[in-house]
DNA sequence: CTCAGCTCCTGCGGGC
DNA sequence: TGCCCGCAGGAGCTGA
C-alpha cells in the first residue's frame, strides 16, 4: 500500500484517535509480521500513553510516556482500521470472528479501537528506546523528507554524481532520499520529463531543479487527495484515497502521455525488477 | 562500492 | 467454472 503520501494520510487519520490516549488492552494475534514483535510487545504497550504520532519516511512513530517508540513500517499491504478486528456481521454467527489479516489489535482507555492488517506480512513493529531513534539502523542511514528545505538540486546532484543507474532506481532508495515509492518515483519522472532509464549522473543540474519541485508536487497533492488507492488501501476511517484518478504514467499503460504538448503513449518496463511507466517520447 | 536479481507473503485479475 | 501465471504500494540480502 504505502509511500510517503499513504502512510503520512494513515498519522493523519489515526492521530486524533491514538495521540494522547492510553492503551488499555494490546493484541498480537500472531507472533510475528515481518519479524517476530519484540518479547515484552504487549506488556510495553499496556497502559502506556501516546504522546505523539508522526511519520518519518515510510514509518510511522507513536512516541510513548515509557521512553520508547512503536515503530510501524506498512510494508506492500499494511493497513489501519479504526474499529475493525472481527468480520461485519459476525454477530450473525454463534461465534464471532475474527476478520482476515488483523493482526495487531489497540484498545484505549477511551473505548477506541485500532486495527492493523496485513495479508502479505511485509511490515513490521517495534519498541526502540526514543532517544536512539536516529541512530538505530532504521533510520540512521535514511535521506532527508522529500518535503522538507533539506531535499533540494544540490542535494540529488551529489547523490546522482557518478552513478550509472537510472534516477528511477535512485529515487527508490531511500538513502538518498526517503519516502518515495514505485508510483510517485514514476510520477515524478514524467512530470519532470526525465527518462528513468538513463545514466543519473548524466542529469544536468537544472533538470534536478526541475525534478526537486515536481516530486514536491506530486507528493503534496497526493497528501491533499488522502493518497493513492490501488487495491485495498483506505484511509484510517475507512475513506478511499482518490490520487490514483490524477496518475499520469504510473498503471497507464498504452494510454496517452498526459505531458501538454506530448502525443507519446505510456509504457511499462520491468527496472530492478519493479514495473516502470514511462513516456518514451517526451522523457529524455 | 555498485548493481542486478532474488526473497519474504498472500490475493487478485486475466487468459485459457 | 476453474486453474495457472504474472503481478502488486517495500526493502534487505546475495554474489558477481
Amino acid at each position: 500500500m504505502p509511500e510517503l503520501p499513504e502512510v503520512e494520510t494513515v498519522r493523519a487519520g489515526l492521530a486524533p484517535v491514538l495521540e494522547g490516549a492510553r492503551l488499555s488492552r494490546v493484541e498480537a494475534r500472531r507472533p510475528d509480521l515481518r519479524f517476530p514483535f519484540p518479547p515484552d510487545f504487549i506488556q510495553a504497550l499496556t497502559g502506556a500513553r501516546i504522546e505523539t504520532l508522526q511519520r518519518r519516511a515510510k514509518y510511522l512513530l507513536a512516541r510513548l510516556d515509557r521512553g520508547r517508540t512503536l515503530v510501524m513500517h506498512l510494508g506492500m499491504s499494511g493497513r489501519f482500521e479504526i474499529g475493525g478486528g472481527r468480520t461485519p456481521g459476525a454477530f450473525h454467527h454463534a461465534v464471532a470472528t475474527e476478520a482476515p489479516h488483523a493482526h495487531v489489535v489497540f484498545e484505549t482507555e477511551a473505548g477506541d479501537r485500532v486495527t492493523y492488517f496485513d495479508p502479505r506480512r511485509f511490515g513490521y513493529m517495534d519498541l526502540i528506546p526514543t532517544e536512539a531513534l536516529e541512530t538505530h539502523r532504521w533510520f540512521a542511514d535514511l535521506g532527508p523528507e522529500p518535503l522538507s528545505d533539506a531535499f533540494d538540486a544540490n542535494r540529488l546532484a551529489q547523490a546522482f554524481a557518478g552513478r550509472k543507474q537510472g534516477p528511477k532506481t535512485l529515487l527508490l532508495d531511500q538513502r538518498i532520499v526517503a519516502g518515495l515509492g514505485n508510483i510517485y518515483v514514476c510520477e515524478a519522472l514524467n512530470r519532470a520529463r526525465i527518462s528513468p532509464f538513463r545514466a543519473a549522473g548524466s542529469i544536468g543540474k537544472g533538470r534536478l531543479e526541475r525534478l526537486v519541485p515536481e516530486i514536491k508536487a506530486v507528493l503534496t497533492e497526493a497528501i491533499a487527495a488522502g493518497g493513492s488507492t490501488l487495491r485495498d488501501f483506505a484511509q484510517a476511517d475507512g475513506a478511499l484515497g482518490y490520487f490514483q484518478h490524477r496518475f499520469r504514467a504510473y498503471d497507464r499503460e498504452a494510454e496517452p502521455c498526459a505531458n501538454p504538448g506530448c502525443r507519446g503513449v505510456i509504457l511499462r518496463k520491468v527496472q530492478a525488477g519493479r514495473s516502470t511507466f514511462y513516456c518514451p517520447v517526451c522523457q529524455r
